[in-house]
RNA sequence: GCCAGGAUGGCCGAACGGUAAGGCGCACGCCUGGAAAGCGUGUUCCCUUUCGGGAUUCUGGGUUCAAAUCCCAGUCCUGGCGCCA
């Protein structure tokens, strides 16, 4: 959210800001709401007043002799409230409102976001691991008819026990996957992360602390209950990223200088509904309703949260690196910006299988497998996450980063695909072998069941 | 799930229904040769250029001229019982 009277001095910014990110919101319409609100509020503040002054004045008339002074005041103040109540309750109504509104006000880009509405404006930043590829883009089998062929990628059959966008990995899948989440781990460790396991379901606070809500409710898996229907603050919705109970676990804490930067990483699966996206560009596991993914969380002081944008793009960048996948940084123009976002890198990972228009010269496609944004105090000011400066001053709102660290089924698509031999088999990825036993080469299974029999699959 | 107890400022901790004591910590000032002690001020949010005012005792309702205090509902914590991977 952003500050009330930030918006009250400097109008122009905000309405710039929401005109870059082509979004719907009327900010003359809100500064007017602030202005009656402000009007009413003064005009209740005067009346309790006076209310107060003939309430402490009852409370001193003790005794018979002041019997009928008392019975007046006590009259005076009835009437006091009566008028107070009706300027309290069309402020409070005022209030509601405008707070409500203020929820749907997207963050401020910074300055040094590039200027665009559409995904072509984004600007490229660099590329990695371009100069010696391993395979030649025409020749690469899509990882969703790979995965089937080595029986590792069961799409069929998570549709079976849950629905479209599901799937079970198996075997070297599901080892690859346990791998790469505790590779990833590792690195962050290495770069001071502290460990944090969180909770699955969340709050609908929780997710409007971190600006999911109210904006994006169709996009989460509700428990007990359906997105239609009104929602209370401690309503249940399955996380759609650790970036929810993570960022929301010091809400309303008052950190100290000294925590500062505290750092988070948290692996969990994620879910959400994706709804009506189809087609070519989403086959296979590339756009899934359920994800694991590494995240990272960074809590700063204000005065550094856009180095630490530049040193958490780098700790998300090393998982790829070593990992010697091909890769590209994006920097996102203010339309492309998330919601809660000031500033916003993608990392998009090359997937040579799919050939794309908006992909490489060399062949294939770019996904995007992390964004590293910095929230500054747009998140801090929804969820109550301060810190005191120093001991004797009072508290501020801190600054909120995070990245993922990686997504995992998008980086095993670029394995699978980058990776891919000409025997249709696959090499595991030098660094994450000490994770597989050693094991260097996915080779795949056989096929379980009768359909495979069926298909020539199996004999 | 049931029963009992609890929730007050950064922290600790008081308050017959009468308008939130006191202490600690921290900061600044006074005092001091310097420090300690002592004294003073400050240490939530909102409105207001200033002066000042309003709100705030977990949350939401209710009773009352007046609620930290009484009533109802909820959240969380603690203990006991039950259940249980």
């Amino acid at each position: 959210m952003i500050d009330r009277s930030y918006l009250r001095e400097n109008p122009e910014e905000v309405r710039d800001a929401v005109e870059n990110r082509g979004a719907d919101v009327d900010v003359d319409e809100l500064l007017e709401l602030d202005e009656r609100w402000r009007e009413l509020k003064a005009k209740g503040d005067e009346l309790r007043h006076e209310r107060n002054q003939v309430s402490k004045r009852i409370g001193k008339l003790t005794g018979k002799e002041n019997e009928e002074e008392r019975e007046a005041a006590i009259e005076e103040s009835k009437a006091l409230k009566a008028e107070l109540e009706e300027v309290e309750a069309e402020a409070a109504d005022l209030k509601d409102e405008l707070d409500e509104r203020m929820l749907e006000v997207p963050n401020v880009p910074h300055e040094t976001v590039p200027l665009g509405l559409e995904e072509r404006h984004n600007v490229e930043d660099r590329r990695w691991g371009f100069d010696d590829l391993r395979v030649d883009a025409d020749e690469v089998v899509p990882h969703y008819e790979l995965g089937e062929e080595l029986d590792i990628i069961d799409e069929g059959r998570g549709a079976k026990t849950t629905g479209s966008g599901f799937y079970f990995l198996k075997g070297d899948g599901a080892r690859l996957e346990h791998a790469l989440i505790q590779f990833m781990l590792d690195i962050h460790r290495e770069q001071g992360y502290v460990d944090v396991f969180p909770p699955v379901p969340v709050t609908s606070e929780a997710m409007r602390g971190t600006g999911q809500f109210p904006k994006f409710v169709d996009d989460a898996y509700r428990l007990g209950g359906s997105n239609d229907e009104e929602y209370a603050d401690d309503d249940l919705w399955l996380c759609p990223t650790a970036e929810v109970p993570v960022t929301n676990m010091y809400a309303d804490d008052i950190l100290l200088k000294e925590d500062l930067p505290l750092k988070h990483q948290a692996y969990s699966p994620n879910f959400r509904r994706e709804a009506g996206e189809h087609g070519t560009e989403t086959r296979g596991i590339v756009r899934v309703h359920q994800f694991n993914k590494v995240e990272l969380v960074n809590f700063v002081e204000p005065e550094e949260s856009y180095d630490r944008l530049e040193g958490l793009l780098e700790e998300a960048e090393e998982v790829l690196r070593r990992l010697e996948l091909p890769y590209r940084i994006l920097e996102l123009c203010t339309g492309d910006l998330t919601f809660a976002s000031a500033k916003t890198y993608d990392i998009e990972v090359w997937a040579p299988a799919d050939d794309m228009d908006d992909g490489p010269e060399e062949g294939g496609r770019w996904l995007e497998v992390s964004s590293a944004s910095n929230f500054e105090d747009f998140q801090a000011r929804r969820a109550g996450l301060r810190y005191r400066p120093e001991r004797h001053e009072s508290a501020e709102y801190l600054h909120t980063l995070n990245a993922s660290g990686l997504a995992l089924p998008r980086v095993m698509v670029a394995i699978l695909e980058y990776y891919q031999n000409e025997d249709g088999t696959v090499t595991v990825p030098e660094a994450l072998r000490p994770y597989m036993d050693g094991q260097e080469v996915i080779e795949g299974h056989e096929k379980v069941g009768e359909a495979a029999l069926g298909a020539g699959e199996r004999e």
